[in-house]
Order: structure tokens, then sequence, then C-alpha cells
DNA sequence: TAGTGGTCTAGACCACCTG
DNA sequence: AGGTGGTCTAGACCACTAC
């Protein structure tokens, strides 16, 4: 009889739940050290009276999470040092200033067309002559400054933008609900504020502001890169 | 005959990937819309002639991404303006010097032990009079100044650091192989060089510097507080 | 080539929640 | 009260790769 594993306590189920906590305890507590090897998929089923595919889905998570390494044939190993991972949600800035209980209001600054310049058509890996509509944009909590927003986007990708202000709305909400769900890639740096942002976010030139640069692709297609400037003092949190 | 969906390509799988793709194309597509509701497991189970399992493992794993949401009995419905997310690996300072093809060098600064200041004590939830150990260093590449590292760990719950002097190896790579897989919050923010930190790392005083602050617990017991201090013009990145 | 993880299936029971 | 997602099971086949 493999079955029926009937724990002291009264447990309920297997729970995957379960198998990775009692891991990651061995992990902590150094019965498994880094690069050793776990016992195989099996024999853990085995050990915790469940089926493979129970075991299966904590390791898997666990592996994903970094903390172990799994190849066909040679097993799982407890992963080397692995870079402690962060997941940052980058909010929106209107939910951001609403959730400090703030009153949330938007300022468009400038929008123009034009033709991309060169180091953007490097960015976005934009041919000659391709068109572009430049935005800049204020985002206030209550009467302060919170966010500058400095945007172009690639017309053709969008092309309804010709049509939109961006007046009342940001170009960040009509992208999110008209493009979404993108592929997007994200820098973050420590920027000296330039005159014009200073004087924006109400810092003086060169202050340290954080920056969060990010470019968006839509189906392998460029659709718009943004700078996002914070005001001083702001920071970025991420759990785990 | 429920079964057999004899695709007009001969399809080999069923494949979650598939289905997560499919359902990732129709929102794009705006067949579905933000706030939709999608069919059950059940249902798509059908259409896509598989098991509910391999539904579901998609649906979850795009509910996890935050593209979905699911709720028992009231079902699954494209999420509304999701925050993008961001999964920012923290590299470990060595390997991504090393991987820049330079050099690493790690330079201790001062290490010294004594109470926890009030605000570090407000930090880690620490008791009146706990002992922390307070270490500074630099991170090279090369010849240039990476990173600076300030550090304080809890004594009490790494009480072998009383012996370790941190002068060849990090805290860093010290802490990650001797308390491994900690839980930590982490905090990005733009700071302006202080004139000691200015001068370890090459920069003027004030200059805009990129700072990392992470405070790590191990089985809810607090560890570590550091703060990482990046060289002028340090990215940060991250896809996703 | 054999052993490992990767995935799928068909079925089942349960927890939760909404109508 | 009943339908939805959440999870587990037992079994199967396959892909990859170390041996």
């Amino acid at each position: 009889m493999k079955n029926a594993p009937q724990n002291a306590d009264q447990e309920k189920k297997t729970d995957f739940r379960k198998i990775k906590n009692v891991i990651i305890g061995r992990i902590q507590n150094r019965d498994l050290l880094p690069g050793a090897s776990l016992p195989t998929e099996v024999q853990l089923a085995e050990e915790f009276g469940c089926a493979r595919a129970t075991v299966n889905r904590a390791l898997r998570e666990l592996s994903d999470a970094g903390l172990l390494d799994r190849k066909r044939r040679s097993g799982t190993r407890v992963a080397i040092r692995p870079d402690p991972q962060v997941r940052l949600g980058i909010p929106l800035v209107r939910r951001e200033v609403e959730a400090m209980g703030a009153a949330y209001r938007y300022a468009r600054l400038n929008r123009d067309m034009g033709p991309a310049p060169g180091w953007l058509r490097a960015r976005l890996d934009l041919p000659a002559g391709a068109e572009v509509m430049h935005l800049s944009a204020m985002h206030y909590a209550g009467a302060q400054p919170f966010q500058h927003e400095e945007r172009w986007i690639n017309v053709e990708a969008v092309p309804q933008v010709r049509d939109l202000a961006f007046e009342d709305q940001g170009a960040n909400e009509w992208l999110l609900d008209n493009v979404p769900y993108s592929q997007a890639e994200t820098g973050i740096m420590a920027v000296p504020a330039d005159p014009d942002i200073a004087r924006h976010l109400g810092s003086h030139e060169g202050a340290p502001l954080l920056r969060l640069n990010r470019v968006t692709w839509f189906r392998g297609q460029p659709v718009t890169s943004v700078a996002l400037t914070y005001h001083a003092g702001y920071r970025l949190h991420a759990n785990r």
C-alpha cells in the first residue's frame, strides 16, 4: 500500500504549498546546500504520499522563483547564489496618487508631431523619417507636482493618436486601454533635474530625481518610449 | 463526440502555451475587452479540445501575470488596466562586474559593532539596545568605483558575524551563502551623493545617484539592512 | 539508452461566492 | 443552491541529456 500517508495530525490534503514550504525549510536549515541535488519527483511523491503532479507543481514554482535549477535527466538542484528577484509593480500614476488620498490632476504641457530624432529612431528601431508624436505632461497629487512625463509615440503603430489632443486624458491611460498588454523594457536611473523639469517638479536644478524609462512594443512593433520623472524623494518599492 | 478537434494543420499536442497565446491575442485584438468575461474553463477545454487542467494552467499563468482576474463562482475576466509588472533581478555585484568583462574588487572601508541607532531599530523592529554590526565597503569594476555598500547586521540573528572581519569577502555574499533565501523588502531612490560617498564613487557632492535599499528577514527575524549606492549613470533595467 | 523533468488527460472533490 | 475556479490523483507519453 503506497498511499494513505496518515500524518500524526489530521492533514486534510497534500497541498503543493506544504511541499514548497518543506523544501524551503530544508534549504534554510542547510539540510540542502546550494548545488545539492534533490530527490527525484517520484521519490518526493512517495515521501509526501502524493501524486507526482503535485510535487511537480511545487518544484516548478520554486524553480520559477529562482531557488531551484531543474534539468531533465540530471535532476533538480538547489540554485547557487541566485540573484534576488524583485517584482515591481509600476503603478498607474492616477491610481498611485488617489491611493495616497490626494486629488489627481493631469496637465498636458506640450504636444507636437514630427520626424523622430536619431536617438529615438535608434531606441525604437524606427526607419528614417518615421513620424512621432512628442508629448510632455505633468501629474499632480493635489497641489504637489508628482511626476513629469515625456513621451514619444510611433504614429505608424497607433495612427489614431493623430486625432487625440491628450489634453484631458494622459497618454499612459489611453495607451493602456487601446494597446493593451504590450511588452515593455524598463530602465531605472537617477538623473539631475534639468531646468525645465526642475521648474515643473518644484525642485532645484540638478536635484536628484528618479527616472523610469520605458519602451513599449506591441506585436513586435515599437509603440512608445516614455521617461517618467518623479518628484524629489520619491521611492519605488517592491516586496520579495 | 466531444474530442478529436482535428485542427487543419497537424498539431502535435494541446500545449498550454498555445492557449495562453490565443487568449493574449484575443485581448490584444480587442475581441476581449478589459472587464469582459471569458468562457469557463470547461467551455474553453471543449473549444481547445483539451483537459480542463490544461486550460487551468494557461489561465492561472495569465492571472499570475496580471492579465486576468479570476474569482470562484463569478469566473474569469480580463483585468482592467493592470499595473505593468516588472521583474527586476538585482544582480550580485561581483557577477554584474564580471559580466561587464571587468575585474571585480572588493574593499572594506569600515566595520564596527554597537547598539542599533533609533531609526534602524524602527526599520528592523529591533528592541532597545540591540547590537548591530555596521559595515561599509566599496565594490570596483577594474579601477572604476562601481557600488558603495553600507550595511547593518542584526547580530542576534546571525551571531557568527562576530568572528568575521569581512575584509576579503563582502557581507552580501556571505549572507547569501549563510542565510539563504530570506525575504526582503526593497526600495529604490535617487539620492544626492554625500561627501563621503561622492569621494568613494568619484562623483561630486550632490550628484544624483541610484540607491537600492533592502531589508532582509529570515523566518520572521530581521537580519540586515543595506543601502547600495551605484556610481553615477548606473541604470537598473528589467524586461517585461 | 535510460532516467529525469515537462506536460497532458480524465476524473474527482472541494471552497468559495454570487444570484 | 449551484456554478465556478482550485487542487489533487493516477496514469501516460514525450523531450532532453548525461552516461
